[in-house]
DNA sequence: AAAATAAAATTAATCGGTATAGTTATTGTT
DNA sequence: AACAATAACTATACCGATTAATTTTATTTT
């Protein structure tokens, strides 16, 4: 890799004025400028990266951390961050926390290290299970900036991406309820998760009687969910993840319930699974890349200013019809 | 962040020192070393990574360069590649080619300042199609390693991690055949690609009277497939994505075939789409954890020694039989 | 032509570490 | 006692850029 001093050398003028003129400063001449620029040019002389950041005491990157990097709706959300973070000049550095708490704190010591100017993460289900902070705090005292998206914890105050998981859930619920549906059903396996609660309240808020089905992870849920089926009178069902949507409908299917005449199913989280489930499954679209550029702007909004007031963004769901509900009106 | 000059003033020391005895250097006194080290621990010091990595000319991050993240078997790979650097004290810098040779060049030139120690990557469709190779051999000559995974170009020598695409194909029509499955066709809609042209050739080893659905892409995928089982004889479909694989099965479906009774599907790629398709796909296992693992290990040897010759590590595939296909053996 | 001003280039400090060479003070050798 | 050897620590150069402070050179003013 050529340096600043090598091309310095073969023109015989100071390091100063080859980066000077590199930068197109007005203390050089135009002469000595298109000299240099035609030998930067020639030698395809790129500044090192580490070094400019040294001198600059920043690092044009931003570490993200995912619970995990298999779920379709985080890598649309990684996508949009990417791309958001490119146009700024920044690199992303990913790691992953596979949903534990231990992962996500390494990630984030890895980070602290100089390495990233921010950062950006949604916590992982032990994190929220725990409402461990510890670690958040210790990024603050170390003045690093971060930002939630999708996921947080009520007792941080901090900046936010979020979904309006309670209305949208609620929304659905009501739709159920005009187009004549009323034996509901709603079923999770996010249960631990900020967002799953959320939707669990909102679904509350529009029915009190709901049958709700929820666990842990989703070990187990095709026998629940196969048990709901087979006992309990259901024509409508909301899933609050999209891994729970697919499997609903696919042992709906093997009981051979006739979808959508005899049981409609909405799930949230438009993602890869439902698009190409048979039916397509009615989806709830969390515009996950939207999240993502979201998220790098607040964190980008941060960085240039670390006194502004920390800001919740909620972004709006939109419900994307396809064959497996019912839609009369 | 603290830094090294802060702990030495703080404890009225040289700078040298405090390097030293956070080094475990036998140059410095036990006495002093106590010393240092409880400071360093109290105010949390970690050294800033950016000038480690100018001083030692190393980055100890690798860049990686996949064609699309939203495709399952890539991001198995990234889990390989993320988990075996941590193991290794790197970090991953992902970015996205999204299939264009234009945007893979901007992320290897993103690359070249200094910002990574090597790259990882899967070639775009464009950049096999045209067989552009500039980008690459420009990196070499900047004396930046790379290792290809999954894909690759045939006219360049270097280091790839790829996997039995022609056998593997084969096998699975051997497989039909000796199930009395006469009436075969095979799906694609990566015709471009290294690995799509491999298959093409594997199956076309084991029987040249296939029938041959080919596109340049999933659009239109759907009409021909349809067009394929309403008019043709078919008892027996090999698809070489995992797409082509889940939208084959969706439209028997809808097309009423009986599955695997009256028509048996075996698809590549073993992803979350087949895993949740209805009924389970049975698929060709890329281990793809494992091709992300290899590829990191493949670049660190290079790191390690520049003189190596070109390895290619060719992983074997296995079939996980579902319920998409008849077995009788 | 000398002084004042502007333009062009250089020197040196800095970012935060690491590594080499150099300096004291202490102990050991003959 | 004179000298070498060792221990413990410090000073300094360096990685490759940027930039404030200076110096050198050119141009303008009187």
């Amino acid at each position: 890799m050529i340096t600043l001093k090598q091309l310095a050398q073969e023109l015989k003028v100071s390091v100063s004025t080859v980066s000077k003129a590199l930068s197109d400063s007005h203390e050089i001449s135009a002469e000595t400028k298109k000299k240099i620029l035609a030998l930067a040019k020639e030698r395809n002389y790129i500044p090192n990266n580490t070094a400019v950041n040294l001198r600059r005491k920043q690092t044009k990157t931003v570490g993200v951390v995912i619970p995990n990097i298999f779920n379709h709706f985080y890598t649309k959300i990684l996508h949009g961050i990417e791309s958001e973070a490119k146009k700024s000049g920044y690199k992303t550095i990913i790691t992953i926390s596979n949903e534990k708490l231990q992962d996500e704190k390494e990630s984030l010591e890895y980070f602290s290290n100089g390495s990233v100017d921010g950062i950006l993460l949604a916590p992982s289900d032990e994190t929220e299970k725990y409402k461990k902070i510890d670690h958040f705090l210790e990024l603050r005292s170390k003045e690093i900036p971060f930002v939630f998206f999708d996921r947080f914890i009520d007792e941080l105050p901090c900046d936010k991406v979020i979904i309006d998981d309670f209305d949208s859930a609620k929304n659905v619920i009501h739709f159920f309820e005009k187009n004549g549906m009323n034996d509901i059903a709603v079923i999770s396996s996010i249960k631990n998760i900020s967002t799953g609660k959320l939707r669990k309240q909102g679904v509350l808020s529009a029915n009190k009687n709901l049958k709700i089905v929820e666990l842990e992870s989703e070990i187990n849920l095709q026998d629940k969910v196969e048990e709901l089926l087979k006992k309990e009178k259901v024509n409508a069902i909301l899933c609050l993840d999209e891994l729970s949507g697919v499997i609903t409908l696919n042992i709906a299917r093997k009981l051979k319930f006739k979808i959508p005449k005899e049981l409609s199913i909405v799930s949230f989280n438009q993602g890869i699974l439902s698009k190409y489930s048979f039916p397509r499954l009615t989806t709830i679209n969390q515009h996950a890349t939207q999240i993502g550029r979201e998220s790098f702007q607040l964190l980008l909004n941060r960085l240039q200013d670390s006194k502004l007031e920390y800001q919740t963004k909620v972004l709006k769901t939109s419900l994307k019809f396809h064959k497996s509900t019912k839609n009369t009106l």
